[in-house]
DNA sequence: AGAAGGCCTTCACAAAAGTTAAGGATGTAC
DNA sequence: GTACATCCTTAACTTTTGTGAAGGCCTTCT
């Protein structure tokens, strides 16, 4: 079974015996929740909605016959399912090596650029309809964390964040602050492909 | 191109703007260093030997020809996606919601099982051929907190770390104190191949 | 209107991790 | 054997992040 997320905001977890909860993977409108839908069996984590969210699941056998008929959609799966190692990959990095205020910063800039290419984002800032708790959870964060360091970026006058919606005022310097480097995000459609 | 390694041990990286590396992920003997090689324009990270290492390369499309001729190549390659994905998932809870004792604990735990499964390890320990410096990018730490975490683990009574010999004493222990779930490590083999 | 719950915000304090620096051990090159 | 480099170890100190608790704002339900 492939998912697509149609509307709303999901995302795949793990709860920890401590009880305490990643988020190792957010998918928005557009992207599959279940690039490893081919096999099933193996899903070691959780999936949940983060907002109200519609989903739509395409049988595993449909899928495999589409991609045979059309090669596009085969592209298409495995264009999918780079693009996500590589958010996965970065989302190590910044785990590893971006302090608090750079996490915020780097995932503001990604949702940017993901947020714009599905139209849901205009040039100066997009709708963020998830809770600061939501973020410390993908962010490897406490929640009060989250809340200094979105001070930090308001204050700065980076930022503004009001009811859902995150404005940014000054995406270069965002960029900049949180070593961001969008180069990965717009790899070339490869020729060579299986 | 698809490569394999054959002896030693290698790494995934990235190094940022500020210098700092964090390694995403590594490759023991057995593992397969370019999953992706099949697509190989959308590198965005470096691959670095931590050892001496020897990696055997196969052109992409002999790899082609041996998947569609023996399922089983197919099915293998398959296979080691998925666990590399699920590896990278849990690197992720780690550097999010693991201590730094909780982190060295889960990453050895893992190298056990690893190792194991490719006859490097025995029961109570293996070889840790790499210096501290690179388990602190790879555990998103520094140096110096790694000796001083390593320390904790020694004077409890855990483990021993002399020369690169690395000695568990107490495996079920450190499993419990590192939150290591090993039930993810050996899913079933899927019958539904794409 | 009032009560309740979820979320955001702030504070004071505690714990974890980073930084800088120094010395010791070990191994390699000459 | 000596010099050099790398790695490990420890210490003192600083910074970052977590914790527990409280109040405010807002929405929803009754």
């Amino acid at each position: 079974m492939l998912s697509l997320v149609l509307d709303g905001w999901a995302c795949r977890y793990k709860l920890l015996a401590n009880g305490r909860r990643q988020i190792t993977a957010l998918f928005l409108p557009g992207d599959l929740c279940e690039p490893f839908g081919v096999m099933p069996h193996v899903v070691d984590q959780g999936l949940a909605a983060l907002t109200p969210a519609v989903v739509a699941s395409v049988p595993l056998g449909a899928v495999q016959d589409a991609a045979r008929r059309w090669p596009r959609i085969a592209e298409a799966l495995w264009w999918d399912l780079l693009v996500a190692a590589t958010l996965e990959r970065e989302h190590i990095v910044s785990l590893g090596r971006r302090s608090a205020s750079e996490r915020l910063g780097h995932l503001f800039c990604e949702l940017h650029v993901r947020l714009t290419m599905v139209g849901l984002a205009d040039e100066d800032g997009f709708d963020l309809p998830i809770t600061q708790s939501d973020l410390s959870d993908l962010l490897g964060l406490s929640a009060v964390h989250v809340n200094r360091s979105l001070q930090d970026l308001r204050q700065t006058g980076l930022l503004a964040l009001r009811g859902r919606r995150l404005t940014l005022y000054d995406i270069d310097r965002l960029r900049e602050l949180s070593l961001f480097e969008p180069a990965w995000f717009h790899p070339r459609r490869s020729d060579a492909l299986p």
